[in-house]
Order: C-alpha cells, then sequence, then structure tokens
DNA sequence: GCTTTAATACTCGGATAAGTCCTGTCCGAGTGATACCGG
DNA sequence: CCGGTATCACTCGGACAGGACTTATCCGAGTATTAAAGC
C-alpha cells in the first residue's frame, strides 16, 4: 500500500483541528519533517476525491471539504491508493480446459469469490470508522492534542 | 497484491486433485497457459514456506506437505506476498512535535491500530478458509473436476 | 487623502526524473531412469 | 541371462535482465496582497 496514506490520514486528522482555516501544504509537511512536495501530491488526490477544498495564493492552502464524521478511513484509501482490490482476478480459468468464453470467472470462480468476501470485510472496517472517530479517541487520550497542534500550526506561521 | 498469489491458490487445488502423484511445474503451468518458470518460481515459495514438498529428477515435481485441510488461503498470501501488512505504519509521529523517542507508535498511534485491525480481519477471513474448503465448494459446483484435472494431468505426459 | 493599477510574493497543480519492487527468463546442480558392457 | 556402471534426460533451484509502479522533485498558472502612482 502507498506510503501517502498514512501521512494523508495524520494530515485529516491535523485539519479537523484547525478550526476551519485553510493550511498550507508547507506547513503539514513541518509537522512531521515531511517532503512538501510529495506530501502536496497527496492532498491533490484528497481534493479530486472531493474530500479536501483546495485554495490558490497567499492565504490559501487546504481543508477538510466536509464534516469529519463524514470521512471514513476507506475514503482515504480508495482516493490515494486507488479503488483497486488488492486481490486482481485475472480470470486464468479461461485459458483452462473447459472454459466458458463468455462466463464472467471474477464472480464464478471460487477463490475469487473467497479473496473479495475477505477485501469486502476490510474495507467494511475501514468503511465504519471516520477521521473524527479518530479525532476522538486522540482526544481522549491526549486532550490537549488539538490545541498543541492549533498552536504549533499558528508557530509555523513565519 | 503479487499476481502469483492467484497462480499458487488454483495450483494447490488442482495439486489436491492429484491423488498423491507428484506433479511438475510444466504441467501446472501448461494448465493456464502460465509462464513456467515463473510459475516455478512461486511453488519454490511455497515449498520454502513449507506448504508442498519438491522432489528434482524424473518422476520429480511438487506435491502438497500436508492435509488441504490445514492449508489456509491466508498461509499462501504469507508465502507468495511475504508476512508484511499492506499498511505498515512508519511512525511519523515521531517526527512531530511531543513525540517520545521510546514509544512503539505501531501500537501507540490511533490510526496504526484501526487500520491493524482492520488488516486482523481480512487475514482473520482467509485464514479460515482452507485450500479443502475451496476444493469442496468447486466440487459442488462442477463434480467431475477433480477427474478432468487427473486426466488433463495424463493427457500432458507427452 | 482616496482610488486605481501594476508589480509581487505566495500557493496549488501538473509535468518530469530516480529508485524500488514485481514480472519474466535463463542456466547450473542434483537425481532417477536407461542403455550398454562385462561376466 | 544377470549385475554393474556410465551416460543421459529431466527436474528443481537460484542467479540474472526488463518493465511497471511508487517515490521524489521541479517549474509554471493563478490569486490575494501590497505598494505606488495619479486624481
Amino acid at each position: 500500500m502507498n506510503e501517502g496514506v498514512e501521512w494523508a490520514m495524520h494530515s485529516c486528522v491535523n485539519l479537523s483541528w484547525a478550526s476551519g482555516e485553510a493550511v498550507t501544504a508547507k506547513r503539514l509537511a513541518a509537522f512531521y519533517n515531511l517532503p512538501t512536495a510529495y506530501l502536496n501530491k497527496q492532498l491533490q488526490a484528497l481534493t479530486r476525491a472531493g474530500i479536501l477544498t483546495s485554495v490558490s495564493g497567499p492565504k490559501g492552502g487546504f481543508q477538510l471539504a466536509r464534516d469529519p464524521r463524514n470521512i471514513s478511513l476507506l475514503d482515504i484509501v480508495v482516493a490515494i491508493d486507488g479503488p483497486d482490490d488488492a486481490f486482481r482476478c485475472m480470470e486464468i480459468l479461461k485459458e483452462g480446459p473447459g472454459a466458458d468464453a463468455r462466463a464472467d470467472y471474477t464472480k464464478v470462480c471460487v477463490i475469487s469469490q473467497a479473496m473479495r468476501g475477505a477485501e469486502l470485510t476490510y474495507r467494511r472496517e475501514l468503511a465504519s470508522r471516520s477521521i473524527a472517530d479518530i479525532s476522538d479517541e486522540v482526544v481522549r487520550l491526549t486532550p490537549a492534542a488539538p490545541d498543541n497542534t492549533r498552536n504549533r500550526f499558528a508557530n509555523l506561521k513565519s
């Protein structure tokens, strides 16, 4: 899986604490010493997916496009890593004996079904967790986290 | 995910129908018009993982190392694709403010926990399905499948 | 002093290289069968 | 005819290239600010 997924998730949580203000890619990158341009690329992907909104120019930056409660971890994975399943059925049964050329082996093949079933539970799990859930849990463990984040963003104004 | 996983799974099912006889990589590859040498590479990985046993020389080939009921889909995925999770926590929190250098953020980070939890359900699902289960299901849908496979292996003797 | 305007600095956005892993191929080590030779 | 032996064909096993995707970087398009000039 793409490493940018981790960056994107942490950035989204931080953005959820930014009190609605736009935050530049540079500041989000400085938070964890990440390469600015590359993080920017991930944020672009999130923007294309409708998770973030972007504003150019001075006073510009990124902010969440909707309520953190409506942004699931799966949304981020799909935006960064693509919509394809990890296991792609290549329908090798079509090359085997007694193959039916007009059958859709991605649905008929028992192995494909089993793998799809497993990935479905995986995706369901990720879809059930939102950025707001993550934020709430972090706040429960470290109540000062949002304030610390806002202060750090403010101190990076220079 | 590695494409060889699909090949390995189908090959294991076919091997479970080979009535204990060793089958060469060449015949297993001919079954689906796969590149022989590359499939051989995957079968080597299965052998290293203890899923298959290999015999060199004439009359050689591969066979299942244990009862198909004790070979799970997860075993094959791990053997081919490696034991690492798709999502690897790089502990970027260690670069953030207020980081604790001696903390294990793969366990502390809430995001890492959520991702690990999702992958755990995924792996649990795969671990609960064995090659024997797949075989049984295929036989239920196509009772002649094992005989067809054996016949095809015999016809490829040339 | 106020308005208009042009320059400016800063940001996102996409196009462009470097590195790493997956995919595919090849040849050598080892082994069992086979054919030949000698008794 | 039978046993031993050397050859041989066949298989796995690991080492070796090619390609695709991820990672990383750079420069251009667009915009709000800012400063200056004109009225």
